[in-house]
DNA sequence: TTAATATATGAACAGCTGTTCATATATTCA
DNA sequence: TGAATATATGAACAGCTGTTCATATATTAA
């Protein structure tokens, strides 16, 4: 590893860049925080940590076009922030509690 | 406020509704999210939260160019994610501790 | 069956993002 | 001074995102 400016020092930057978490995590992280960082998402989010959901409740409180609502009801889905359940004709979204967020 | 479906309740929507955080703080942290939202700021803050560091440590441990990390840190520092100290020639980043972060 | 309702999904498009390149600015040191 | 170094910034471009529209699928109720 060629040093760049006199403050570098190669063998601890190596060092500290082994304790950042591994690309995968890293990955996954950011893909979390891409998924938090849209306004329709994160009401979504804190809508559904008062409740559980249906698609059209979400679409008549967000004010959004169902279309809007489901496409970002499948980005928390598939990252596994919300989970879905059957009831009738509805499908109800729930979303996963941390250990933090529970009371 | 017209009923789309069957399972809404405008009256506890509303009430729902009230207790999502308002538009001013829900962009607020979109923002940061979205700031968290990059690999590549992401790596800034775990190498930033072991040691204060200068653009060019930043660049040699990330592989990116000079230019790559002084527009992504730009983007912390606007957030307030990092802050800044002159050290001579060198521009020393600093990341924000919170309380949960700091031991 | 059929109609109505609830949700999912694909296409398309405008707007945004992150990177690199080129260049400007600021500081140090000879 | 001037040269070298450190950082910032603007332009430009490819790639991604979120929304809407149109349509498909699935369930219920008549």
């Amino acid at each position: 590893m060629q040093e760049k400016c006199g403050r570098v020092d190669s063998i601890q930057l190596e060092k500290l860049l082994q304790k950042v978490p591994n690309s995968e995590n890293i990955t996954r992280m950011a893909a979390v925080f891409q998924a938090l960082q849209s306004d329709t998402r994160l009401k979504i989010l804190f809508l559904l940590n008062q409740k559980e959901m249906c698609v059209c409740e979400l679409e008549q409180a967000l004010s959004v076009t169902q279309s809007a609502v489901s496409h970002g009801l499948r980005t928390l889905r598939q990252l596994d922030l919300v989970r879905v359940r059957r009831e009738g004709k509805f499908t109800i979204f729930i979303i996963l509690q941390t250990s933090t967020s529970a009371h």
